[in-house]
DNA sequence: TATTAACCGAGACGGTACGTCTCGTCTTCGA
DNA sequence: TCGAAGACGAGACGTACCGTCTCGGTTAATA
């Protein structure tokens, strides 16, 4: 197999660069998605229109980039392997700071939001990102069924929804308003141990 | 205070249909809600756009009432009082035909992916129809721990989350796709007994 | 018959005359044809571009409207009737006093040389405005043969030319340089008496 | 003087050819001056856009250079010196040809419209080839007035003008459309003899 | 019964953004 | 150093939609 001969003047790195951070300057401004316009992106960062669409096809998937580049600045915690329950923690806890974090707060949701509207890269992202997350999750769940702390009974897909289903109620769907410290550990012990009194 | 008198020719009501169920019909033929224009909408309703303009103060707020007439179509279920458990699946079972249900399940997310792009409507929405909702389901848990079903030492808004997160984390994130029938009462049993084999 | 309902707002007529003047300003002000975009000059008149594209299908179009309201200022002499000679002598004149006149002389040119790049265009102008005036040639030289004053062997087509030739020779191909005063004179007489002694 | 000492790559020769070449194919196509681009040529040529740029400023110079290759193909008549009638039938003679000639027909008019439009490179172009060509029509009248063949009361200037106009005015304005046989031959006789009867 | 004011559809209006194209320049690689 | 390939900033292209406005015409309550 061989690599196909670049040729011609290669891109600039520093544009992709420049694109990606105009876009979080602006939406950190207070800039809702809806005024981003690619018009306007490219006029910010110092770039010709086309360069902007030769690199993406169109805004939304460069709003995913944008939304990639976020979720690398904060890197998925790695089960620490002393308890399940600590595990289960360590990762809500991940979300719940995910929510709060410097940068993200106004700008994940406002990105989130209008990736959602475009199923392709809605998927995209659940298929990259999210979906690295969720087999994290399991990998904790199935260590858990071996070693017994987890009911063995279950399907492991509902397990996890369990688990991550009432974080993410309350940090997407109700706009990360109420995040206190405490939460993971709150909502894995209620899980674990059920809400019948016993 | 004296009522304004209404004088001149009264708005044609079914103008206010024509306009919704055009919406609805477009969303159901699959357009995406970037694809709505207000153009569009008045062009295929047959109706002027000042005609909708002078309803709706934008395309957000038309469509906050092309959502709220479809949670219309669908009436909350009565919660029977046999017991804390059965109210408790009786409602998340609602959630889940919500999704399936005809009309919804293509227009619903579509609509709601829309609204929460907007704030003020997105909390309009939460405050009227989604509140509603949670203060019947905060009425359930609050019996269930009056009679003893329901552990009493957790917080109502927590426990709310803990039942209705993972059929929303379904439902909601990963748009409606496997909602599979006896979702809500596994979904209850497991919260209510925990997950921890005893 | 019936007229066709006019619906809608009526389009405004002091746009086509803004419109038209911008570009008469923007050609005056020494912008060449090529510096015009359609963008200019809507931003220029203080209208949008889609109004610009309501009126004309194209630049092209537009700058065909704007040549036909320069030729509307200078009205088309009137045969006198008098002598063949002072007739044509008139016809010559004016053709030689139009690329003289004040707002042609950097305009018309411009906007001429723009036309002649477009066939469909410059088809339209030699059938509308240059037809009616060797039209008018046409009747002068009849006239003259009827008369005696001119030779009745000769192809009328040729005739004309033989009178206009000259005067376009020297106005459109070398740019109005040199159109002294008396050379419609010279002309007619000239090929009226031929250049052969005699 | 020392000649500038030239290293590296010497340019290649072809290359020059191949862009007139792919200019002139392109017009032959039908293609209007307007939706000739640099770009486009460039890429039909399999020649880099710099390459071109490296050896024309810029579209109207190469178009200057296409115009020159085409009327080098043409040799200019040579003044046989018979007589003066019989010279001045030969240029015009020539004029009628070119417009005809196989490769002109459509070409001709399509550069000389676009070089028109640049009032340097229009200057280049009549001061070498055409003012060439004038100064030979110059030259047959100056030897008939001489010999008493033509007037010697008229501005000789004035007088090529009143032979090459008619022949111009068919051909540049009217697009070369009716340009038949013996068109030279009447056109001459007629200037000579003159219109009026005697 | 006649007036009148708000309604209706249609569509023009000034703007703005879309995604594509071409411009002339710049930067790389291989010959 | 050349030629090709193609990226680059700039900005025009023609279209679509925004929300407002202005027409002629309709419709009911008021006078």
């Amino acid at each position: 197999m061989t690599t196909a001969v670049r040729r011609g003047r290669p891109r600039n790195a520093a544009v992709d660069v420049a694109v990606v951070e105009t876009v979080l300057r602006l939406l950190e401004e207070g800039a809702g998605v809806g005024e981003l316009s690619m018009e306007r992106i490219a006029r910010e960062a110092g770039v010709g229109k086309a360069t902007v669409y030769r690199r993406w096809p169109g805004k939304e998937a460069l709003l995913l980039d944008v939304l990639r580049s976020l979720e690398a600045d904060l890197q998925t915690p790695e089960p620490v392997g002393e308890s399940v329950r600590d595990d289960l923690v360590l990762m809500l806890e991940f979300l719940r700071r995910r929510g709060l974090a410097k940068r993200s707060s106004a700008v994940l949701r406002a990105v989130i939001t209008e990736i959602r509207s475009h199923p392709r890269l809605w998927r995209a992202y659940q298929d990259t990102v999210v979906q690295a997350r969720r087999e994290a999750v399991y990998e904790v769940l199935r260590r858990g069924m071996a070693t017994g702390e987890i009911r063995a009974d279950l399907d492991p897909e509902l397990l996890a929804d369990l688990f991550v289903g009432p974080m993410l109620a309350r940090a997407v769907l109700r706009e990360w308003q109420e995040l206190p410290g405490g939460l993971a550990e709150r909502i894995v012990d209620a899980v674990l141990d059920g809400v019948r009194p016993h």
